[in-house]
DNA sequence: TGTACATCAGTGAACGCGCGTTCACTGATGTAC
DNA sequence: TGTACATCAGTGAACGCGCGTTCACTGATGTAC
């Protein structure tokens, strides 16, 4: 890799470019993103990101693509980290999708909103990828082999927890956690509040639909009484 | 009331504008937002708002904080539509909160997004007043005489049910749920995807913490054998 | 009922600014022979 | 190893634009007497 020096060329401005415009979304957001700031930050010509990336919307699109693909790795990082335990592996991957929103605000809500994005192909495609890391998670949870073997029920599952992570992490980085600002460690806090909700999520789900190894007694099930597997207690600690 | 002739004065200039900024928000967002063309619409010369906000951050906080007195009606309406059922309650609240968010996108992210807004004694007033309303449904849940009595247990579903509605929310008018747009009754999908998770986090949270009243078996509890009165499947229709 | 006057509400021209994008250009790099 | 040349990457001046805000102003309204 050519070493970005002072010369007429800078050697490595697309990367350079990319990595202007994280500081700058982290500082500013979404809203306070310009083309002409980010040149500026890069030591650059207002005319040079044009090259890379044609225009504003190329390069903020080329970002939220990135970002979705660290998305993907933390996930996937969290699902590995709950191991063999398919619970363990959602929470782990809940907890890493706050965290990643906290650690980059502005590229999370950049990334979630289409406004001042292009349509394309790889940013879709690497949304997709993230989406499908929980998804993956969810249908291990119910043994559920392929996508298509999916129920409206699994359906549900996946965007119950997607939907309580990503308001969490909404609501953290609005500043709406007022406590959160203040804790100690703000891990512990995000821990503290963000798992109970988790476990009891899960535990209601799989109370409505267990998976089949969990239900040994259907009869008792239909009668509306959960047998002595019954997650919501016997998974608590 | 003054008509709004066309006569020098406006003579309801300030709700003009007011409404003005909704279509706006309606059409672009936030990002498109800007005081000329909310002056252009309302048929006045740009220096018109100063005159009633002093300057776009002024209106934007206007627009939010009337935004926040809006969510908390419909959550009210909500809650009083389930009636005796502090459950069912819940549920309506969760609802009317994605369906506010669905109606007024702009509006919505706008009051979550402090960027633009200034710090102001009646829009926290206003935030505070839609969260107490999520507070109280909760706090009937678990029968909590007052705010001081919540624990921290209380605070975590709160967040858990907030995290859940809000997260849906953003991703349903981020275009997310792509089934959403082709729905023939985009409420019936709302109602369809969204009440299951809702459900199932409150018999979650419902079995993890039992009211007084509905745990009347703490030692079989004890023992991580919910009783015949648990919520999880008991309350299941 | 009429008049004087203070107050209010909106005008419109002007300011300076930062923006995205364009353009002809030039300096550096790499490749063919 | 040297030279010619094509290609690449960035320059910097310029464009036109819409923006928020200011300012001295003026038309309408309401109140005191």
């Amino acid at each position: 890799m050519p070493a970005p020096s002072d010369s007429y060329h800078h050697g490595a401005l697309r990367e350079a470019l990319i990595e202007a415009t994280e500081t700058l979304l982290a500082e500013r957001g979404a809203e306070g993103f310009s083309l002409r700031e980010v040149a500026r930050r890069a030591g650059v010509s207002p005319a040079a990101p044009a090259h890379h990336f044609g225009d504003a919307a190329g390069l903020l699109t080329a970002v939220a693509s990135l970002g979705f693909e660290g998305l993907t790795q933390v996930l996937e990082a969290g699902d590995a980290r709950g191991g063999a335990d398919p619970r363990a592996a959602l929470q782990q991957q809940g907890l890493e999708y706050v965290r990643f929103a906290c650690r980059h605000p502005g590229r999370f809500r950049l990334m979630f909103r289409p406004g001042r994005l292009r349509d394309d192909p790889q940013l879709e495609r690497h949304g997709r990828d993230a989406f499908e890391v929980l998804a993956r998670g969810v249908r291990r949870l119910w043994q559920v082999p392929h996508a298509d073997a999916m129920t409206a029920r699994h359906g549900n599952a996946v965007i119950a927890l997607w939907s309580m992570v990503h308001g969490y992490a909404h609501l953290a980085i609005a500043g709406k956690f007022g406590a959160l600002e203040a804790a100690a460690s703000r891990d512990g806090f995000i821990q503290a509040t963000l798992v109970p909700g988790l476990e009891a999520l899960l535990d209601g789900l799989l109370a409505a639909n267990p998976p089949a190894s969990l239900s040994p007694q259907p009869a008792r099930r239909r009668r509306g009484l959960p047998g002595p597997g019954a997650p919501a207690a016997a998974r608590r600690r």
